[in-house]
RNA sequence: GGUGGCGUGCCCGAGUGGACUAAGGGAGCGGAUUGCAAAUCCGUUUUUCAUGGGUUCGAAUCCCAUCGCCACCUCCA
């Protein structure tokens, strides 16, 4: 099945087909950095995440670049300055815009490297684009596409037929409408800057030939998208708010001045609620993702009322946003993050299980002459790593939408090969349909069952692999779930299991004898640790 | 005010004309298992898809109206 993908452009889905396959230039919209990430960004680039790894997956080299934006915003005397906190607080200290900037640019990879969010392979900076946006500002003048007024250049709205055509609006209806306050130096209220004169109070400023100034809003990703994929992008992602003016105004730029399409397929993700409303700064029921994920008591909104009652790891949340489709709103709530956790964990847990089944029944075949079979031998050693390593993602990544079948194709017994088999088509299928994550979740979910049973009923070890090859290339490469680990390093975490494992055994010798008061005194005190011991048919595990 | 979109069972969320007597997860309940428990497994909770009309042999899915929410029209993922 091939991929199709939801175009703004047309507002439908198409196949998707790259320009130059196996090539795919991607570009997305990149936070600017003026103050600590929030649900909606972690939305917005998980999503585009998932995206991604599915491209890649499917055996297309993405160049991915997303841009962090540095430029513009901070600045002295603009009214809304007073609003942001954070360059108050920059102010207050003495601070650099840049240095703010630098700030949160560390806060946002940090944040998502916790969701295991890919980095992008570039990540330009506005501010260091400077000589390349003059020279697009220069080219669209000299294209008769823009005009200077006192210091500043625009884009002249009427000289672009297709303006309005991404966001399906009309821009004679928009001069109807009534704006706020029209810029007298525009010769249509609908133009917007390229390029801004700098007034004596603002700090960013850069000489042009049009005085100092600094660059418009929008200037920097048609620059840097082309300046690093390509005069016509693949895929340009981003938030459906940016869609206009921001992703229509980039079309402009970059079509006016190549006179070639500026991107073949727009993807845009929806918002995020908190509680069904609407979440803001200013209504101050924000979420910040290091809050979120490290908080020691409740997050409350500025009325006080609880908002989130605990933290939630990375990965929960990470989960949380893929059991929806990124086209559609997502309403985050202390409840839903609460189910998303407990069914995360529950999915956590198998992974676990297949992944332990696996390697622990593979070591056995290989002592058992005679026992080994083709394929068991090379999975195992392919797999051994992730005994130390962390638990997913850690496998080597294959190209080719075949990486999925080659792990179903090594199981040794007909029912499970048939078993995986169905797993890929049906994660494939729903992935391939406009990157549908909530209903590749459900497949694993369902997959999960499956393996669980095959563990319990003493599965060989090459079917066993098998099925945990896949489950990693599913949840750990394609869906990207990590979730934290017990311990820290790996040298650690065997010491702690041996350590733990003779509680264990003198918990059950005490039950043997039937001294469940001791017995019960352990499992209590490793509890008090966090550590909880599960008694099964084939043995205790924790 | 204009434009685009959404509203699914107790909760979150897929599905968008017939395989839907609605995927998957959560929660509750019952059972299996267990010394107890957790986990796991099995079953169950909803003839129902904002509301009211309409089209159709047939609708959660199409049309109209109403209500609510979200986004954009001003920087915002």
């Amino acid at each position: 099945m091939a991929l199709r993908v939801f175009n703004t452009l047309g507002r439908k889905l198409e196949e998707f087909t790259p320009l130059n396959p196996p090539r795919v230039g991607m570009y997305v919209c990149g936070p600017t950095v003026y103050g600590h990430s929030h649900l909606g960004h972690a939305k917005s680039y998980v999503s585009f995440d998932a995206i991604l790894r599915w491209l890649r997956l499917s055996g297309y080299q993405v160049a991915y670049v997303q841009n962090i934006t540095d430029v513009g915003h901070m600045t002295e005397n603009d009214e809304d300055a007073g609003q942001d906190k954070l360059v108050a607080e920059a102010r207050r200290r003495g601070l650099h815009p840049m240095a703010v900037a630098e700030i949160f640019t560390r806060s946002y990879f940090e944040d998502m490297d916790a969701l295991n969010v890919l980095r992008p392979d570039i990540s330009p900076r506005a501010s260091g684009h400077i000589p390349e946006q003059i020279e697009c500002a220069r080219l669209l003048i000299e294209k008769g596409n823009a005009y200077v007024n006192n210091g500043s250049v625009y884009f002249d709205v009427a000289s672009f037929w297709k303006y309005g055509r991404l966001s399906g609006r009309n821009v004679e209806e928009m001069e109807a409408g009534a704006r706020v306050e029209v810029n007298p130096e525009k010769r249509k209220p609908a133009d917007f800057a390229l390029w801004k004169r700098a007034e004596p109070g603002h700090i960013m400023r850069w000489k042009s030939p049009w005085g100092e100034g600094f660059p418009g809003w929008h200037l920097e990703c048609s620059v840097m998208s082309q300046k690093y994929i390509g005069v016509t992008l693949d895929i340009h992602g981003g938030g459906l708010e940016n869609q206009f003016p921001h992703h229509e105004c980039e079309i402009a730029q970059g079509e006016c001045t190549t006179g070639q399409p500026f991107c073949r397929y727009w993807l845009h993700n929806n918002m995020v609620t908190l509680d069904g409303q609407k979440m803001g700064k200013s209504l101050g029921n924000s979420v910040c993702l290091k809050d979120l994920f490290s908080t020691t008591e409740p997050l409350r909104d500025r009325a006080g009322n609880i908002l989130v009652e605990k933290s939630f790891e990375p990965a929960v949340v990470r989960h949380f946003i893929l059991t929806s489709h990124y086209r559609a709103p997502l309403d985050f709530s202390n409840e839903a993050l609460k189910g998303a956790e407990a069914g995360s964990y529950k999915l956590r847990d198998a992974v676990r299980e297949i992944h332990k089944a696996a390697l622990t029944r593979a070591v056995h075949a290989k002592s058992e002459p005679g026992a080994q079979a083709t394929g068991s031998a090379a999975a195992a050693t392919t797999l051994a790593p992730g005994a130390t390593a962390p638990e997913l993602g850690a496998t080597a990544r294959a190209t080719g939408a075949t990486a999925l079948e080659q792990c179903s194709a090594a199981a040794k017994s007909d029912a499970v090969r048939t078993a995986l088999t169905n797993v890929v088509r049906r994660f494939a299928d729903a992935m391939n349909e406009d990157f549908n994550t909530a209903a590749a979740i459900a497949t694993v979910f369902d997959f999960i069952r499956q393996t669980g049973t095959w563990v319990r009923e003493g599965a060989p070890a090459e079917d066993l692999l098998a099925a945990d090859a896949l489950m990693q290339r599913l949840v750990g490469d394609a869906l990207g779930l990590k979730w934290q680990d017990t311990a820290g390093g790996a040298a650690a975490e065997h010491e702690r299991n041996a350590l733990i494992q003779v509680l264990v055994d003198l918990r059950n010798d005490a039950r043997k004898t039937k001294n469940f008061a001791l017995g019960d005194q352990v499992r209590q005190r490793l509890a008090a640790l966090g550590i909880e011991l599960k008694d099964g048919p084939t043995g205790t595990t924790w």
